[in-house]
DNA sequence: TAGATTGTTAATCGATTAACAATC
DNA sequence: TAGATTGTTAATCGATTAACAATC
């Protein structure tokens, strides 16, 4: 069986359409043509949602455009937002504190099943409905729950030391909150949310 | 004069070099080929390094490689790490506060002049060295501190009407933080910090 | 000098756009 | 049917890579 490989852009572009498609039904709109629904959605013009749409199926009516529930639907199946997929979260600081209360998780299709702390004031605490465990306890729950997802959001300093454990412990994706460039086997997956870099994109757009 | 320009993808991958750089100082390399300098940098070849260098000058030596310290200041000019630019932030609560709390900022240029935030609780408070001020007064400290970016870390539902009104004080370019597809004139520069679409391109990525 | 690596050119690759036949 | 828009092809554009002359 031939298997089609979807474009890594097109891939990233699949949630901003969820996004926008949801956005659209909230405003009350029941169908959208290619030229309307990329209004608004920068850098991205009709022809390339046509295309990306288009490694899919067949979800426009020519004519008239594309129908809205209709295709938040088929956004929600190709992105597999109703299977929900657990993750894990080390550090309960500010920024793990936000992402504990964020709702958009469940709303993606994740689940934050445990978070970890190795602050004494923190551990026992619960934050979000998820209770925070020690880091001891770390490796342990990751064999157990089966998590492959992990969300790293503690000190800089122990960024590293934290990767090599979580990724013995059969961690295999990242979410890199943390400045550090981390170190891992080739197999993992390393995403970054980098903040700096993002402003001084910004930075340098309003320079030029 | 014939101004030449930088390639979108050039400009993404500095800030990037600029923290390999820096940690290949820190574990004591004065000096470092194209070939290591871009180990343990997924997706960057050493000849894209090279080439993405070379629309700045020349700043190797054949036959030896990069000398480190004098890449770091050439990469802190670049990116004008020696201007401190003025950032405003919106929403000061668990977001907010890693924010403010967060010492990177400083090291990347950029210092937070302001914090806003419309809850009576938080107003007055002080947090990471900076008073969080009324939202009532956001237009008017924007225009006498003439600050032109700003990170938006405020709920959903007030998004965009926030941004309405940080725009029309004089702000230029914007961090969202929020889930919301912001609506701004097209002068505005608008970029986001999107944790959900990178969480699930890395589920993307694990289940292929 | 001999060995090595940069800076750069030309070739390749992949993604975007223009354009239009198919068709609702 | 007439008008409009999709889905797709071919052309264009831009970015990456391979390769090597220049040179430290």
């Amino acid at each position: 069986m031939e298997k089609l490989t979807i474009p890594e852009k097109t891939v990233e572009r699949l949630p901003l359409y969820l996004r926008r498609s949801e956005e659209l039904y909230s405003q009350g709109s029941e169908s959208a043509t290619s030229q309307k629904f990329v209004k608004d959605l920068p850098g991205i013009s009709s022809a390339i949602l046509r295309k990306d749409l288009s490694y899919f199926g067949n979800y426009g009516k020519k004519g008239t455009g594309y129908e809205i529930p209709k295709l938040i639907g088929r956004l929600r199946e190709i992105l597999k937002l109703h299977v929900e997929t657990k993750v894990i979260l080390v550090g309960a600081g500010n920024l793990g504190t936000a992402l504990l209360t964020n709702s958009e998780f469940d709303h993606w299709g994740f689940e934050i099943t445990s978070a970890f702390d190795s602050d004494p004031d923190v551990i026992g605490e619960e934050i979000g409905g998820v209770r925070v465990q020690s880091s001891q306890d770390l490796e342990q729950v990751i064999q157990i729950e089966g998590t492959k997802m992990a969300m790293l959001a503690v000190p800089a300093n122990n960024a590293q030391s934290v990767t090599d454990s979580i990724v013995s412990a059969g961690i295999r994706g990242i979410l890199n909150f943390t400045p550090i460039l981390l170190e891992v086997p080739e197999e993992i997956t390393v995403k970054r949310v980098d903040i700096m870099s993002k402003l001084k994109e910004l930075n340098y757009h309003l320079d030029t």
